[in-house]
DNA sequence: CATGAATGAGCGTTCATTCAT
DNA sequence: TATGAATGAACGCTCATTCAT
């Protein structure tokens, strides 16, 4: 691939990820190709249509959560300390689009097994968090991990906002209480 | 207003509460008129365009959530209470509607007004629990508010589900906590 | 269905039957719904496609020519007379477009199923024919039918041109002769 | 013009000749490109533009028909024997290509004379079996040459296929009748 | 008042043609 | 000279909104 053309289509992938995150999925694809300084045939050329190119932003995001994951698992010493660091990661990631993403393309276009895979990941985490006894046990590793996935998932989501640590010390095994 | 005419604005609204939160706020608006079992003429008669038929919607639920946490504040005998009652009671409402078209409706709307009334009302119930000493001080009532609204905001939301659950329990007093 | 509607309806495709002769089936729609006086949306909400406004317009055909000819076949004492009949009949529709569609088309369209009753029909006149004597025996039915398709399918065929007379003589048992 | 340039502009004029005939005159112009192995633009290199292309083709056909028509008229005995061998001789040439361009292109193009001068060849051979008493006289020559040329302008014409034969036997003077 | 037909601006996408590499 | 990336005009189609019935 030419230099040039490498360069436009980072270009025309940030562009839409800022324009998707700004605006919601629906921006039209003529905006971004202006934002990213190129023609709309430019952007067709480098994806054939509006869902390439979200897949190819959520793909990506998905992808760098499961290398950190995995990395996290191996270097931290508690499956705390891993799901503390994990959760921080997420927060740059456009990973709203990835859920919302998966959850409506059918298997084979690779976006719903890579959710799969982020989805493992994250539960053994916890599992392994819950054996220590640092996660609390009343909730299920899926349910932690839906959960996760909403604080996580949020547009806008900073790695210590307030949000992230309240739900961070709501999952400690010595908080659970009846709220009821 | 005829007692026909009456009906058909509220079959009109049931209708599109409902697609609204099936289908994200883009349904098309003979899809709605469709589902009411009226004519789109009629649709535009109750509502001039798609967007006061949303805030028909948020502003409504926005009114529901207000008077309820207002009698909770009296009613409940804590402010956690007061704080639970009203939070399990957002689940069955269109917030997340509400929240999303506040923040592009100009004052005048009536939509922010709402907004802030019930955001007061949240933050009022807040100190009260922070003052008892249920709920944890580190975080400034408003932000509280904020976090809430995103639990409460959430499409799907049930009253008693995880997230809810794991919410509540962070925000209490003791299990503040060094998460870094 | 209201009385403009119609109105609508039939002055779009009769439009649309003129462009397609005049221009091929690759007229752009405006430029249909121009010709008819009305809107693109109003073509649309007729035919929900390019493809529907083509398959209307070429169902038309088959269904005129059927009819005429089970009822040529009734009526003519000869099949040479019914053939000839037939024939002349063609000229005014636009036959050309049936054929090119059906052969693109997928059955349960309508339009391969109308196709086929068409040539059966053509099929049975020509074993009449040939049956008498009148129609060269050298060639089977369905070879003819398709000989007849091209001649009657051209765009611009008029029902006495030298074309349809030269191929309808060449047609008969005495012209049979080695031209090699 | 270097040898490989040569042999460029014979592998896109082989190509464009195939999917024309394939796929109609509509082809993309990419896709003829890479069919013929090379970028799309050395393509434009050789043609500057696709009507130059479509001329490039039907010239050549045109010119081959002409030429071919020449020798024949002086190379058989009967003018009859010459419009048989002409007929036969046009089946594997894309003539529809050729007509369908020459009737929408301007003169100083090229291809309208062209068209003229093989039009006039043509007529020459069939006043001359006309003269002969072979084919029929009851059809003025440039009649006869415009109706051959639907027969041989098909696309998929075979030289001795069913329609060429009847048509060419109805040509016959013997085989006259009132047909209506 | 209710209806649903008509309108046309707007978006996604394609492709002929140009031009930097 | 060959390449294929970039361009943008054009087309198919949708849908919010208006208005005749």
């Amino acid at each position: 691939m030419r230099a040039d053309a490498q360069r436009n289509r980072e270009r025309i992938a940030a562009a839409a990820l800022t324009l998707f995150a700004e605006r919601g999925p629906d921006v039209c694809m003529d905006t971004i190709a202006q934002a990213a300084g190129v023609g709309v045939g430019t952007l067709y050329r480098h994806f054939p249509d509006r869902q390439a190119l979200l897949l190819d932003i959520a793909a990506g995001a998905l992808r760098d959560l499961i290398e950190f994951g995995a990395g996290a698992l191996e270097r931290e010493d508690t499956g705390w300390q891993a799901l503390v660091a994990i959760v921080r990661f997420c927060a740059g990631l456009p990973l709203a689009l990835a859920k919302s993403l998966a959850g409506s393309l059918p298997a084979g276009t690779g976006l719903p097994e890579l959710e799969q895979e982020s989805d493992d990941l994250f539960a053994r985490v916890v599992r392994r968090a819950q054996g220590e006894g640092t996660v609390r046990r009343d909730i299920p590793p899926p349910d932690v991990v839906a959960l996760l996935a909403v604080v996580v998932c949020r547009p806008g989501a900073r790695p210590d906002d307030h949000l992230t640590t309240v739900m961070l010390d709501g999952l400690r095994q010595e908080c659970v209480r009846a709220t009821s």
